[in-house]
Parts: structure tokens; sequence; C-alpha cells
DNA sequence: CCTACATCCTCTAGCGACTAGAGGTGCAAG
DNA sequence: CTTGCACCTCTAGTCGCTAGAGGATGTAGG
């Protein structure tokens, strides 16, 4: 069992040393050791849930979403419905999104395209923003 | 000049009164009038400044790029470079987020078809969380 | 004129997920 | 033994609101 201290689980896991410090705080970490000047001390595992815990984020899911998914990992003998439910709700936010996004992105170029670069009171960008009715979709 | 109560106002602008007044509160709001019992009245041109703010809000523009746009709108004789600048550095800020979001879809998808719907110890989701190398596009 | 009730007022605190900084301790190298 | 970095705890700040307390105003009915 090597240890390590904050610092170098950080770099191995990508994750900021305020940042491991917040996540114990908030109970996503199980109880670590510490060394005798009081200094955290990480192993193997502790690295592996940062990992975990990282990718989770960057896919997006929140810490409560993240704090169910390591409890079911955890105790793997659970049935995985839940962990199953909680990514499909990510997955149909994540399409609910794109589909915003894009509408966004159409109504963003038209108004960069529509810039005549002149002054102010001919700017499409301004115009638009001001009067939602000159937007393509009017959806949003 | 028909005067309304902020009540009317976020009513008709579709901001809610408690945004109506957070948007004063940090001065994106021209100075408006009062009533002799101290409470706000609106009139047609701070409606329109009100639809612009939730107009540029609702296309992800950050408060202080809002900010800005409303000095531009306030001094319509200026170049309109910079609006046009706004617009596209936000433009370029949705494309990445969608090309993001996509990557981010692709494997949640593979995630929940993964899930064989058995016990954790099986389970795709978990998986494929804990080990970031399982990753369709490991670009994230 | 009085009462009831909706709406308004100001002020402070809370949300999520961190991030920044102050002020102090531990530890390894020279 | 000192230098200097990495660590510790704690508080407060970020963004864009939102919620709630506690009180004033405005309007409609009796």
């Amino acid at each position: 069992m090597k240890k390590i201290t904050i610092g170098e689980a950080a770099r191995q896991s990508g994750v900021k040393v305020p940042t491991i410090r917040y996540y114990e705080s908030i109970g996503l970490l199980s109880e670590l050791s510490r060394s005798e000047g009081n200094q955290r001390s990480y192993e193997p595992s502790d690295l592996d849930r940062l990992a975990f815990i990282r990718h989770a984020r960057e896919l997006g899911f929140e810490i409560e979403a993240i704090r169910t998914l390591l409890h079911l990992q955890d105790d793997p003998h659970q049935p995985c419905a839940s962990a199953d439910a909680i990514a499909k709700a990510r997955l149909i936010e994540v399409e609910q999104r794109i589909r915003s996004l894009n509408a966004l992105k159409a109504e963003l170029e038209l108004m960069v395209e529509g810039c005549g670069h002149g002054r102010v009171d001919q700017c499409r960008v301004i115009e638009v923003l001001a009067d939602h009715g000159k937007c393509a979709h009017p959806h949003h």
C-alpha cells in the first residue's frame, strides 16, 4: 500500500487539491488516513474513487447523482436499475440541451452574418436582441 | 406614458419580479421612477429593456456581456464591432459546447445500451465511469 | 371608514460546485 | 538551522438568481 500526499493525488487524478478537500468535506470520499503530522494520505483505491468522480463530473452528473452512483459501486450486489435510471436521465438532459443549443447557434449565426460592421443603429445583433420577433425560430 | 407596477412589468416581460429587482440592483436598468408610496413604476422603454435582457439571457450571454450590449444600444452611433465580437465569442462557445455534448451523448448512449439491467457488478454504467479508458472517445 | 387581502418594499441568506485567500504547521534539502 | 514549498483549517467570494422574514402600500367590498 503506497500512500501519497494530496498534491500527488491531485496530479495523478486530475482533480485539484482544493476540490479533493471539498469532495471529502461533503462526504464523497470514504474516511481516509492521515499521517502523523495530520496530513491526508491517499492509497490507490482513493485514486480510483477520485477518477470515478472526475469522470462522472465531466459527463455532467450532479454531485448528488454521483453520491448515489458511488454507493452503488460500493455495494455491487444491488440491482443496477438506479444507475441505469440516472444515466438515462442524464442522457435525456444532454439531448435536450443539444437541441436547445442548436437553436441558439442558428440564431447567433444569423445575427453575426447580418452584422454589416457599421454602427450600432444598423447592427443586426442589437436589433435581434431587442426584438424577439426577429428571431428565425421563436421557440426559446 | 402609462406607468405600470413591477408585477405587471413581470407579466408583460416574462422576467420574474425578484429578478427585475435584482437587475436593477446590479445597475442593468437605468434609473426608474417611483410612486408616492415608494413603489417602482415602469414605462414602455423599461419593458423593452427587460425584453432585451431576457432575450440575451436566453441566448446564454453573461450579465457583463449584456451590460456592454445595453451600453451600445444606448449609444447607437458607436461602431458595432464590439457587439459583433461579443456575439461571435458566444457563437464559438455554443459551438464548442455542442461538440462536447455530442461526445457526452455518445458516451451515455453506450453506457445505457450496455447496461444489462442486472446487478451493479456487471453494470456498464458503473464500469465505464470507473474506467475512463473504456470510453469510446477518450477526449473529454 | 374599516377590514381583508394582494402586492409591494428592504434586507439577508441560500443554491451548486467550486475557487481564492488568510494565517499557520509540516517536512525535506542544503 | 534555515529556507521554502506543500500542507492544514477556516472564511468568504463567484454567478445569477431564488426564498423568506418582516413590514408598508394599495385596492375592493361591506
